[in-house]
DNA sequence: ACCTGAACACCGTTCAAGT
DNA sequence: ACCTGAACACCGTTCAAGT
């Protein structure tokens, strides 16, 4: 935030190491929960990383922080395909398209969508997580107006449900469909 | 299954025993579970009972299998309850007054629902389970009968989605009623 | 036949020492 | 300022010894 950039500030090339190690962290996380789930030890994503234990925890304090840094590409992803998908002519089938992008997308490992509805509760900001709800909330409210979705529901409710079917699915693309459709459809319609 | 019981088998002291160690385990284990959750340390819960670690393994293999042997008699509940809803006039309300008792049931303490999505998964009968399916399903039936649910839906769709939304809401009643609501009354209704 | 608990294995997490 | 990895703590699980 310093306006000047005096040349007294040396901190440039360590600043590329830690960028690295971060990078780093975050790909051998990603190689190894998708091998091994968001359960695997994190004394191995280190070692993938060429980095010791010690430095991924400098960087991630607990392993929901390493999933969110993961999520954050995710939800970046499915920020820009809500607005696209704002420009297409049915609400209600766009909005069914970005929630089947979402299952999709946070399961791509075992445990990734646990993550993903834990991060959905958190009550900070977030800059990528923010994007992507404010994105799917425009969604959600033209499919509101053109009567394809419930007036009394919360687009926060809606997330959270179809996140809750993405962890109980996880890697069952038909499964999720199958309870997608349901939920979408209703379960028991007419009831408020 | 002999059906004659020749006095030879002294096996009955030692079986009073074995009982009575089962029953003070799952004791401990839902005391235990209710305090500290699923994930509470299973040494505890030995230590609760009265008896060694290895008992509590010889009894239950699995974390998994303890958490199911108290999900037994939640089945057994909700089979019973099930059975009682049959004979309400109201079709579409029974059913969504059971799914509530089943949310209701199932997060008795945090990491319940998810052990129960999982007993759900499992192909293999298990006697309580079965019943309440067996009943659950009746109940779906008539509502689908009476135009209440949709007829292209499978029972075990509809809990395994009921399911999902008590592992995510876990002690957040006010949320699972919020999430029930909206699966049952559909997010885009009108989708097939 | 069942129970016990010491022993083993494994993993998360911290922090003193190093660069 | 950041990194390292040994050290600590804790827990799940097994199994030889006991009753």
């Amino acid at each position: 935030m310093t306006s000047d950039d005096t040349p007294k500030a040396p901190a440039r090339a360590v600043r590329a190491d830690v960028r690295r190690n971060r990078a780093r962290l975050l790909a051998a996380a990603r190689e190894t929960f998708q091998r091994d789930g968001a359960d695997a030890s994190l004394e191995g994503v280190a070692r993938l990383a060429g980095v010791g234990i010690g430095t991924l925890y400098r960087h991630f304090p607990t392993r929901q922080h390493l999933l969110e840094a993961l999520l954050a590409d995710v939800y970046a992803e499915l920020a820009a395909a809500a607005r696209d998908l704002l420009l297409s002519p049915a609400p209600g089938e766009a909005l069914m398209t970005w929630l089947r992008a979402f299952i999709s997308q946070v399961t791509v490992f075992r445990g990734m969508a646990a993550s993903a509805v834990v991060s959905l509760r958190d009550e900070r900001p977030e800059p990528s997580r923010r994007a992507m709800c404010e994105a799917g909330e425009a969604l959600f409210a033209r499919a509101q107006r053109s009567g394809d979705a419930p007036a009394d529901a919360a687009f926060t409710d809606v997330l959270w449900l179809t996140g809750a079917i993405a962890a109980v699915t996880e890697r069952e693309p038909e499964a999720a469909g199958r309870l997608l459709s349901l939920a979408a459809a209703g379960m028991v319609p007419g009831r408020r």
